[in-house]
RNA sequence: UGGGGUGUGGCCAAGCGGUAAGGCAUAUGGUUUUGGUCCAUAUAUUCGAGGGUUCGAAUCCUUCCACCCCAGCCA
């Protein structure tokens, strides 16, 4: 089934510009430009299915450029994480690897140029001072008093920056635009600032003056070639000085467009780079990589398939608008993908011991047959061994169950998936009146579930043979923040939800599970999707689980 | 108060002058050896508000309102 690429604005842009240029060039070339200063997130992962999505589309590339010109925040660490999510995303960039970094001679020599144009002059103002010359949103700026300086000045000035002739701080070159403008950026932006004394993570100790964001990146867009330079909505004031730079230097033939979108939000949870490393710093959570957190490596050991996330990166659309999306449409993407790929298996958490007084006490084990997935018949089935004790789930049991309960309860009888129906007959409680253990018979007519009568039962439970259980450990992920949006009052630190984990120690799983491999995902039958962590150890099987069935019982049913 | 943006059902989002797509969520019913999946049905007389143009407006004009972004030598 072809699904229809929903329209969007850039799409439209795009059209529209291949159109008019179709005499020339009409080709497409994007870039993701992170700066490598933490890691990727579900909001990178919509930019990146945008930008490589478009060049894909129009038979374009897209490029992956590092955007580097800032050595005081950024680690090489952050390039390889980045280019293993990019990749584990699906998505290939082939010979386009770039930096910023890469451009510094070039850089360097436009600013040379533009000073020699008169457009750019160093300035000795300190930062404070900057900041007053500047105005506010309301009052022009001031020009700064070392804007006459001469072209012959500043080029040696400049020259002298670079040398290392001045101390971190003390100057900076700046573009010579209009002091007065309404659009702040325009202020006689900075261009270029002095580093010292922390070496880049590509070009070590060569620099000590570095290019600003919005010196380097037109630039940096023009080099490639780049056609839509697409980046998010707190840029287009800056666009303005995107399309300054470029005019005024004149040695580049292509004159990139910048386009903005809204950065995707998701609620119960926070995107803000800022935010993320203080949940990580602050141990709030294990690491980037935790299950609960939305960056891409957390996601996919969550157990996130990367189709999930194209899917959604792709159904949530692009607009302009400011929007929250709800983590549920992440969750109905993620189970579509999962209820058509992962295999079904019987998984006990809570287990509570169920004897079936009437099975015989046979030394031989009786094995039955269970399909691994009703979506999809070419996956076979397995055979799992039954017993005369098996674990049933705590919650499949209730002395007094409400109305609409059709799970096991005393008298009654359900249907044990895949095996016999049990009608149950005893309960055995301690002391304290907790439910120890359950007593059954079942009805050896009914085994593979079915009866021959007609004989109709309401529930269907999964279970596991004692005799063959396999311990495991069992990690309760859910959402990490209380609130829809954990921003909204104070510190979002205290909305953190306190059971976003739940570890369950002694959890029961089915012995074709015995070897499940690292990261591989299963559905456990009626509780959701759950992937292996890679804490498993030999004897201790580790599963994440990654989302909950949808359950219309706890929903609704349970509370009418 | 300057500038730049955005406002379509609970959440996203199409629509680009011809009489409100789609998805999620929600509710109900059907199927079912997962209270899963699947299937069906329901939910905006209305598009931030008012005024205007037009035979006809969410789409054009106008006024107003709300929200977001900008005063880093961050990106």
């Amino acid at each position: 089934m072809e699904t229809l690429k929903p329209s969007n604005f850039i799409r439209d842009i795009i059209n529209h510009d291949i159109k008019v240029e179709e005499s020339s060039l009409s080709r497409v070339e994007t870039r993701f430009p992170p700066e490598p200063n933490g890691h990727l997130h579900i909001g990178h992962a919509k930019s990146i299915c945008l930008n490589f999505g478009l060049a894909a589309e129009y038979n374009g590339v897209c490029h992956l450029r590092f955007d580097d010109t800032n050595p005081t925040k950024e680690e090489a660490e952050y390039v390889e994480a980045i280019k293993r999510d990019v990749k584990w995303l699906g998505f290939d960039w082939g010979q386009h690897l770039y930096y910023t970094s890469d451009y510094f001679d070039k850089l360097y020599k436009c600013a040379v140029e533009l000073i020699k144009k008169g457009k750019a002059f160093v300035c000795h103002l300190s930062p404070d001072e900057i900041r007053q010359y500047r105005g506010t949103l309301t009052h022009p700026g001031q020009n700064s008093p070392y804007r006459e300086r001469s072209v012959e000045e500043n080029l040696e000035l400049f020259e002298g920056m670079r040398r290392g002739e001045f101390d971190e701080g003390s100057c900076v070159l700046r573009a010579m635009i209009d002091m007065s403008s309404p659009n702040l950026n325009m202020r006689d932006p900075v261009l270029y600032r002095i580093i010292k004394n922390t070496p880049h993570h590509r070009t070590g100790a060569n620099w000590c003056i570095y290019p600003s964001y919005d010196y380097s990146h037109p630039i940096s867009d023009a080099l490639e070639g780049i056609t839509h330079s697409i980046c998010t909505l707190e840029f287009e004031d800056h666009r303005p000085l995107y399309d300054w730079i470029l005019n005024e230097l004149s040695l580049f033939d292509s004159h990139p467009k910048q386009i903005e979108f809204a950065r995707l939000n998701l609620t119960y949870t926070v995107m803000s780079k800022r935010k993320l490393l203080e949940l990580v710093t602050g141990n709030f959570v294990a690491g980037w990589d935790d299950p609960r957190m939305p960056t891409i490596s957390g996601l996919r050991r969550r157990g996130y398939t990367h189709e999930a996330i194209r899917k959604f990166c792709e159904v949530i659309g692009v607009a302009k608008a400011n929007s929250i999306v709800d983590i549920a449409l992440l969750e109905h993407c993620l189970r579509e993908d999962l209820n058509q790929r992962a295999a079904r298996v019987m998984a006990v958490l809570n287990p509570l011991r169920l004897v079936i007084d009437n099975y015989p006490e046979g030394l031989l084990t009786e094995e039955l047959d269970a399909e691994n997935n009703p979506e999809d018949s070419s996956m076979g089935s397995r055979k799992i061994p039954f017993g005369k004790v098996i674990y049933i789930e705590q919650d499949d049991f209730c002395e007094q169950p409400p109305k609409g309960y059709f799970r096991l309860a005393p008298g009654c009888e359900v249907r044990l998936k895949h095996a016999y129906y049990v009608r149950c007959v005893d309960v055995i409680k301690d002391n304290d009146g907790r439910v120890m253990e359950v007593h059954c018979t079942y009805d050896p007519e009914t085994k593979g579930g079915w009866s021959k009568d007609g004989r109709k039962v309401m529930g269907t439970l999964h279970w596991v043979s004692v005799e063959h259980a396999i311990p495991a450990e069992v990690r309760m992920y859910s959402h990490l923040f209380i609130k829809p949006n954990p921003e909204d009052e104070g510190d979002f630190k205290s909305n953190l939800n306190p059971d976003s984990l739940i570890t369950l120690t002694s959890a029961m799983i089915e012995p074709s599970l015995a070897n499940a491999a690292a990261n591989s995902r299963y559905q456990f039958l009626r509780h959701g999707y759950f992937c292996v962590d890679t804490d498993s150890a030999l004897n201790m099987p580790v599963f994440n689980r990654t989302v909950s069935l949808k359950d219309s019982w706890l929903k609704g049913g349970k509370a009418k």
